[in-house]
This record gives structure tokens, C-alpha cells and sequence, in this order.
DNA sequence: TCTGGGGTCCTAGGACCC
DNA sequence: TCTGGGGTCCTAGGACCC
């Protein structure tokens, strides 16, 4: 099986547009203001040479990499690039599984995974522009974690024959599904290695992890995976829009206001996407970035924006709302 | 000058039912 | 004075990913 990753997705899009661009150190982000609050979503290789990447908060990039080229994040188009690069690999005959903006596992039947991997890479690039790399591996987790290993416009193959060799002694946040605060508190157990978390009893995790990830924890240190390749099109579960605000806000009436533009938003993005809600929920971040939530059910399935907005001023009336506010949110977690 | 915005999945505790 | 054991649903929070 193949795992597809492009290589610095949304700059390279970016760069489609913009091929003075190329060879400079280019930020995707926000507004594409480095002034105003954001974070980065796409880094070149030239700007990540700089200390930034994805997650970097904008101002921090601007300092770090003062000749940068900002730009605004563009969903859109980011989408559309997606879905050409998706029509591609789909056009292999293999199972697609598309498992983001920018990556996606393939089932294949060949006698040859590199020879195929290589021609995928080919006819991705003729037919887009855009380069990705390629994994090979004997499930999804290793496949996942070898198009990494390939980066950048590579072929990489882990399977159970090079798991130790190539992870036994790396971290365990080299994992996907490990991340900070799942490695500090394997660190705190002593676990630091991929290795010493292969080797851990799973009985020894359940406590603090829970039954079933603290086993699921062994298992992915191992490279153990068996979920399938499915190309069954991807059901929603929710959908939401969140802002954060420049300045944190005290004003009561402004936060309501902004809840209800947002309500509008997401009966809106409903209707586009022909869903209907059973819940809504209302998030709110403070300035000390504390971030609580509370939901209001629905009477009945429904979109109407009146009924929405209801909901969310329910929800929102049961916050405390002591700090001033970072952020609001809404969302609807969808009937099924 | 800290820390976006779109999501998913899992867990724990309480309610409720038999 | 003591008050089981399952199961399911709902809710809020946590962790993670791109």
C-alpha cells in the first residue's frame, strides 16, 4: 500500500501563481498581516531553514525570518489544487482513501511499489505541478510514516522487516497519534525510545491511559495497524467556525453579536453541504487561553438559522464569561 | 507582542433503565 | 443500615492531526 504526502502543500500551490516566489522564504497564514494575531499554515523549505514552521505563531515568524513573504491563507484554492491531485491518484485504479487536504493511502495491486510510487509521483506533477513523495508500506501507520521519510520528492519503504532498524530509537512523538503530552508522560515512565514503548506490558499503560489507548499505544510502537484502505466517501460529523478576536474582549454584546454572525455562517455552510444539525455548541476562549465548551441540544434535526441561533445563545448564556474573551465558536455536530 | 481554524476520536462521570 | 450489575445515552473535556 502507498501513502501520497505533497510536499509543502500550500506553498506550493502558492507558488503555482507566484513562481518569482520560488527560492524565497514564503509564509502562509491568516490574513497574511504578520502583525496581526495568526499562526502559520504553510512554510517553505527556504523559511523553515529559519527556525518556522507549521504552527509558528505570525509574529513570532516575522521575527525569526524578517525576509519573508507573507501571504493569506486561501482555502479555496488549496481545495481545488487538492481535489485535480486527487483525480489523479484515483485515476490509478487502485482504492483511494483521502486522508486530507494533501494526503491520501492507494491500494495498489503491483509486483513493483517503487516503480509504481515513482510513476505516481510522475504523472502527479505532470498533471498538477505539484511534487509529493511516496511510502510504501505492509499497513497504513508504516506507509503513513515512510511518505515522511521520503520527503522531500522521494520513495521510501517501512514494513515490518525495517520497523526496528528505522524507529526503534526515535522518539516516541515520531508517532502519529503521540504528541506532546502523551510523550511527557511517557517520558515521567521513563519511556523515551520507540523501543521502550514496544516494550512496555500494556497492562502498564491502561491505568493512565485508558484500556484502550494505553494498549493502542504498544501496538502503534510496534507498527501494528490493521484499519483498511476504504474508499467510502467521508461523512461529516460536524461543522464549525471559530474566530478569534485581535483584542480580547470584555464586551458582552459584542460576543453575542459575534456568536450569532457565526450561527449565520454555519446554517449557511449546512445548507451548502446538505446536512442538518442536532446540537449545537458554543466554544469560548479566554485570555489566559482556557478553552470551555457548552452545547444546546435541538428540538428536530435542522438547519433554520432561527433555531441555530437559539441554541447558541442557550449554550452561551450558561458560560461565566469572568476573563475577557480570545475566541468564540460555533458549532453543530450533525444529525446522523 | 506567545499560542489559527478546520476537524476527529476517546474518556469519564452522571442520568437513567431494567 | 444498606442499597447489585449491566447497558446506553448525554455532556464536557482532552489529545491529536493537518
Amino acid at each position: 500500500m502507498l501513502h501520497a504526502d505533497l510536499d509543502q502543500f500550500i506553498v506550493a500551490v502558492e507558488l503555482l501563481r507566484r513562481p518569482e516566489l520560488r527560492g524565497r522564504p514564503v509564509l502562509v497564514g491568516g490574513s497574511g498581516d504578520p502583525t496581526e494575531r495568526g499562526v502559520v499554515a504553510g512554510a517553505s523549505y527556504e523559511a523553515r531553514a529559519h527556525g518556522v514552521s507549521s504552527g509558528t505563531p505570525l509574529r513570532t515568524a516575522a521575527a525569526r525570518c524578517p525576509d519573508a513573504v507573507f501571504l493569506p491563507t486561501d482555502r479555496e484554492t488549496y481545495l481545488a489544487a487538492s481535489a485535480e491531485v486527487m483525480a489523479v491518484l484515483a485515476g490509478t485504479g487502485g482504492v483511494l482513501e483521502v486522508a486530507g487536504w494533501d494526503e491520501a493511502f492507494l491500494l495498489v495491486d503491483t509486483d513493483d511499489a517503487e516503480r509504481t510510487a515513482e510513476s505516481l509521483r510522475a504523472r502527479v506533477l505532470a498533471a498538477t505541478g505539484l511534487v509529493c513523495s511516496v511510502g510504501i508500506g505492509d499497513n497504513k501507520l508504516r506507509a503513513k510514516l515512510a511518505s515522511g521519510f521520503a520527503k522531500p520528492a522521494g520513495v521510501f519503504r517501512l514494513e515490518r522487516a525495517n520497523w526496528v532498524e528505522v524507529m526503534a530509537d526515535r522518539p516516541p512523538e515520531a508517532l502519529p497519534g503521540i504528541g506532546a503530552k502523551t510523550a511527557k508522560k511517557l517520558v515521567a515512565r521513563g519511556i523515551t525510545t520507540v523501543r521502550a514503548l514496544a516494550g512496555t506490558p500494556m497492562a502498564d499503560l491502561a491505568g493512565e491511559f485508558g484500556p484502550n489507548i494505553g494498549p493502542w499505544l504498544v501496538a502503534l510502537a510496534h507498527g501494528y495497524d490493521s484499519s483498511p484502505v476504504t474508499d467510502a466517501p467521508h461523512q461529516a460529523r460536524s461543522h464549525g467556525r471559530e474566530v478569534t478576536f485581535q483584542r480580547d474582549v470584555r464586551d458582552a454584546e459584542l460576543i453575542r453579536a459575534e456568536v450569532l454572525r457565526l450561527c449565520q455562517v454555519v446554517a449557511a455552510d449546512l445548507r451548502e453541504a446538505d446536512e442538518l444539525a442536532r446540537r449545537i455548541v458554543v466554544t469560548v476562549r479566554d485570555s489566559r487561553f482556557a478553552t470551555r465548551t457548552r452545547g444546546a441540544g435541538l428540538d428536530a434535526a435542522t438547519r433554520d438559522q432561527d433555531a441555530i441561533e437559539r441554541a447558541a445563545l442557550t449554550a452561551l448564556e450558561r458560560f461565566e464569561l469572568a476573563r475577557p474573551v480570545r475566541l468564540v465558536g460555533v458549532r453543530a455536530e450533525l444529525a446522523r
